[in-house]
RNA sequence: UCCUCAGUAGCUCAAUGGCAGAGCAUUCGGCUGUUAACCGAAGGGUUGUAGGUUCGAGUCCUACCUGAGGAGCCA
């Protein structure tokens, strides 16, 4: 019989339907038996009663365990408690494969164990409800962009060199020599923004980093646009723009599962343009200022890179995200306009999440003088023949050019109110954990 | 790399330096509206590893291993 999915049961109430899944828990009274039924596209309680079903079926019924793939007919209809509820009365269970000792039980469990066992853990409900948010997260980002006018133009993940340093980067043998995992597309993106016009990348980013905090994971996947043209401002209104349109296609879509998440969704819906523009100036004064108060507990000076705390503190302020720009240029990348006002200051932006969630966006406009590149490669002691691409693109047809790039993992530990990013993605790989 | 905390049954956790315990899971029994169902019973242990202190160590000390949180660095 032709396979019913649970989420169009609605369409099929009092209908005889056939169901393929798992049994994600069971509960029994007496010659009652409730089955709770996963099949990927949603859950359903299915009802059983021993006077109404053939010996077969109800010995199914006794010996299936959580977890064990199932198939059943029956017939939906509302639940008698929970309008707006389905619930099917089984007329017959079959057994695909009887599960013994499934190690996750319907009760706590620590992280350690629960990582141990990611491949299992998907299964949950709660991790269906983050996995759900993270692709209509990704849809939304690609949506944005491509109706927009950007083009996608994926960046390759096997680099000859760092675009900032080597000391954060995978090595891997490349036949006879070596090579690095990427840890930003955007250098590449400013050669499609200038084929393009408008181009974004969208792939896997690797940091071998030793980080070791609920923000970090050593492989995520970072979307990366860049705008030939772009000036700061610019770069500014299209972060603004874009963040609020993947929070707002979220809350349109995925209501359901921020409920699973417990997730205070007004905290999402005063998200729109204009974020509050902060320069680093400005920031500075004001984390010095709580310094006196007490509400930092370290002096942050000027010239130096926010810390967590300072991140925390600064988000905290504001009901959407902050946007600080124009930081020191010495503590940014080499590849950063100077602000032709303040040349010790880099045309760059960091948009800082709310709710203590950190760093989301980092990007800028970038630098359009081949002679001030070339400077700034030698200044950083980065060999320029790696660079003599990148060069290029300053002697033939150069513009001012800017753009950013987003972790999607943050964002969704953002969006989802997650603790940590390690549940945003499904095969999280941190320091320390590369299986399974 | 540094700082802090933790490691006891399959899982989550108790146990003042003095008999190794509970809930869940598993097995058996009961229950016709359960919702992490509930009730009764049973099985289940080299207390992370190695050494030390002590009449006696899960508990105190040392080293190591593993994990978690944080710093730095970053998205």
């Amino acid at each position: 019989m032709a396979q019913t999915y649970i989420s169009e049961i609605g369409r099929h109430v009092g209908e005889e339907v056939t169901l393929k899944g798992w049994l994600y828990n069971k509960r029994s009274s007496g010659k009652l038996g409730f089955l709770e039924v996963r099949d990927g596209s949603g859950m359903i309680q299915g009802v059983v009663s021993k006077k109404d079903v053939d010996d077969t079926t109800w010995a199914s019924v006794e010996e299936v365990t959580q977890e064990s793939s199932i198939t059943l007919t029956g017939v939906p209809r509302e639940h008698p408690k929970r309008p707006g509820v389905y619930e099917i009365d089984i007329k017959s269970l079959e057994i695909v494969q009887l599960t013994q000792d499934y190690p996750i039980s319907p009760k706590e469990h620590g992280v350690e164990f629960l990582m141990d066992h990611r491949h299992l853990w998907l299964r949950s409900r709660r991790q269906h409800a983050i996995l759900k948010v993270r692709h209509e997260i990704i849809r939304a980002v690609r949506d944005f962009f491509d109706n927009d006018g950007f083009v996608l133009c994926d960046t390759p993940v096997f680099t000859p060199a760092a675009c900032e340093g080597t000391t954060t980067l995978f090595e891997v043998g490349y036949f006879d020599e070596k090579a690095y995992l990427t840890q930003s597309g955007q250098l590449y993106n400013e050669a499609t923004a200038a084929a393009f016009g408008k181009a974004y990348c969208f792939g896997p980013t690797f940091r071998a980093e030793k980080s070791k905090t609920r923000r970090h994971l050593t492989e995520f996947w970072m979307v990366e646009p860049e705008v030939a043209y772009a000036r700061l401002d610019d770069v500014m209104t299209l972060a603004e723009k874009f963040l609020s349109y993947v929070v707002g296609r979220v809350l349109e879509t995925r209501r359901d599962e921020l409920a699973q998440l417990e997730r205070d969704v007004t905290k999402l819906e005063g998200i729109a343009p204009p974020f509050p523009r902060l320069q680093y100036d400005e920031a500075v004064r004001l984390l010095q200022e709580a310094h006196s108060k007490g509400l930092v507990e370290n002096r942050f000076e000027w010239g130096g890179d926010l810390g967590s705390p300072d991140e925390t503190y600064l988000s905290g302020l504001y009901d959407r995200p902050v946007m600080v720009h124009r930081y020191p240029a010495a503590i940014k990348a080499f590849y950063m306009e100077p602000d032709p006002e303040r040349p010790d200051l880099a045309l760059c932006v960091d948009v800082l999440a709310p709710e203590g969630y950190g760093e989301v966006i980092g990007g800028g406009e970038r630098m359009s003088s081949h002679d001030l590149l070339l400077q700034r490669i030698q200044e950083h002691e980065l060999p320029p023949e790696a660079f003599d691409w990148y060069l290029d693109l300053r002697k033939y047809g150069s513009v001012p050019h800017g753009g950013f790039g987003m972790g999607i993992e943050r964002c969704v530990a953002w969006i989802c109110g997650l603790e940590h990013v390690r549940e945003t993605i499904p095969f999280p790989r941190m320091l320390y954990r590369l299986k399974p």
